[in-house]
DNA sequence: AATGTTTTCGGCAACGTTTGCGTAAATTAA
DNA sequence: TTAATTTACGCAAACGTTGCCGAAAACATT
């Protein structure tokens, strides 16, 4: 159907061999200028291209590496995106994007054919369902190069970029206090997300250094970050039935935070006199609001760029790496 | 590094032929059952998985598609995906996505990379600053398939996939216009795009329909869909400027409804008593605002779904398809 | 003129897979 | 028992590319 030249159809036009044709086009000191005048020239006029394929079976790598985010929807990941695209499209690399929706089972899938799509590595941040990262482990002890960004595990030796979600949780958290709020709940993705677990902690440094206590039942888990709406909903609703009802929230993820607004909203509360909000999120829509939410911004594109050439670093490395460090990168909190 | 088991290992283990156990696999008549279980059981064991560079180079197919967008941010287009997605790898498929940023420019290398990466079809919706389509006729000349949704251009004669522009522009200016404005301006994306013109030809027939007279000074055109904010804050400006001064903005895209509502909020004057705005976008957070905002939304699902079973129809079509058609799906107008 | 060196190119194998063809062995038919 | 047929497998080529090895031609050295 859709043919293009090969080296071969070259070879044949010309009356070279494949192997002339072929070190004529990579420029090869061992063709005669004129051979090479005469073969670039032709292959110009046919608009040559290597098949990919050919040379990935040959060369036994695909020069790709695959990523894998929960939606792409999401501002964060989408930067994120942004920030791998431009390293590595830059060093030749062409990216396969694959979106988990926060399932673990998508995740395996996903996991597994872009393994048997033989891409030369991974880019992953967990779903909110994962748990058990034993489909990882495994690709990993067979020596797939992968690094994780923004949810990473903890049992998986290899670089790790992340944001210091414990300061921008404290930050965050903070500024809700300083704001006069005093009850400040905390909702969150699934219990056993490294941000999750990171961004609790800020949570909860923030209310201890200013003296607040922490009660329990102001903390709440959206086990499939917020994409299950539902789960949102009651959270929220759970929050403001209590007894001790909060006055404000601190919400830790992008999507969980629109959830959290929709619930308001329907609700018809919303509105910082009765309950406030602050979470995570890189969206620039947040400062359309009214009331604007104060946010937590992560460096998203940095991320995914840094990501990219740790993992660049891995594939293209002589000898197996077994050194790795976990880099963090600086929040901002964006105060509305 | 990452080292597969191949149909040799398990030949060679086995001590067959690979014929044997490629047939074996594939479950072929001529294998007895008994090799067919050895070499199956085998297979499962060591986890084998076909090499897909060897398969697509022998099939001179590499079951992928490319899809081409402006930018995954957008919520029109990461619908859209979701629903290519679907189909896509229900089919088998897989999907790389690319992204213009609305730069004919980076639409240029991004087709020309995909094809060199041979994938077996093309998923495009045109950059705003895409005039000129030879780069994408001269692939569909020489057989590549491809099929185009949301903004297509004229001249290519292909299956396309869009929404109903015109009646949901219609219905967006018209309920501007039973809200009780009367003097209705239009910021649309780059003049020659197929959705902004068929979006300007559903503007002039409400104000038409509703006799009102069009001033053209009230129609502004952003000829990067709003990827550069300066020319959106120019466009309102300049409108808010005028003698005859708009109390209403028709805005014909998701990324544009933004920015328009980040230049008036700069302005302090994101308030329907000052200037109401209506505009096309699939953001579920637009209810969030406040005052929130009616927009059109297109089924970005469908149209992705739809597109890609016409691409896969191409591709997998016994004989080359000359008869194409015009999918136009409804848009629906969400009142807020 | 004979030998040694370059220069320039072709042949062959290999990457992993499928498939048409060939052919021993096993089975059936005569 | 012999011939015809079926069963079950192996061989080799092909997809497009590169790299090793070999070799003809051109040139340089005695």
């Amino acid at each position: 159907m859709f043919e293009s030249s090969t080296i071969k159809d070259i070879a044949r036009a010309l009356n070279l061999s494949t192997s002339t044709v072929s070190r004529a086009l990579r420029d090869s000191y061992e063709i005669s200028a004129g051979t090479k005048k005469l073969v670039m020239d032709y292959a110009q006029q046919v608009n040559y291209r290597p098949n990919p394929n050919a040379l990935s079976l040959k060369e036994r790598r695909s020069k790709s590496i695959g990523i894998v985010v929960s939606e792409v929807a999401n501002h964060y990941f989408s930067q994120a995106i942004n920030g791998i695209e431009s390293i590595a499209n830059s060093r030749g690399y062409t990216v396969i994007i694959t979106q988990t929706h926060e399932s673990v089972e998508r995740e395996r899938t996903n996991v597994q054919h872009l393994a048997s799509r033989s891409v030369d590595g991974l880019l992953i941040s967990l779903s909110a369902e994962t748990n058990d990262v034993s489909h990882l482990e495994q690709l990993h002890e067979r020596g797939l190069p992968i690094v994780f960004f923004d949810r990473v595990p903890e049992r998986i030796n290899t670089y790790k970029v992340i944001a210091d979600n414990a300061q921008g949780a404290y930050e965050a958290t903070n500024h809700l206090i300083q704001s006069g709020f005093k009850k400040i709940a905390h909702i969150s993705s699934s219990g056993h997300l490294s941000i999750s677990i990171e961004r609790l902690t800020g949570y909860t440094q923030a209310l201890h250094e200013n003296g607040l206590s922490i009660n329990p039942e102001h903390i709440k888990n959206c086990p499939h970050g917020g994409m299950i709406q539902d789960e949102v909903e009651t959270a929220v609703k759970e929050l403001l039935s209590l007894q001790d009802k909060p006055d404000a929230i601190f919400v830790a993820g992008d999507r969980l935070t629109m959830g959290c607004m929709h619930v308001l909203k329907k609700l018809n509360m919303l509105n910082p006199t009765m309950i406030a909000i602050a979470g995570f999120s890189n969206s620039d829509v947040l400062d359309l609001f009214n009331p604007p939410i104060t946010s937590v911004f992560q460096p998203a594109f940095d991320m995914g760029q840094l990501a990219t050439e740790k993992l660049l670093e891995l594939i293209e490395a002589k000898f197996p790496v077994t050194e790795f460090d976990r880099e963090i990168l600086h929040t901002r909190l964006y105060i509305r």
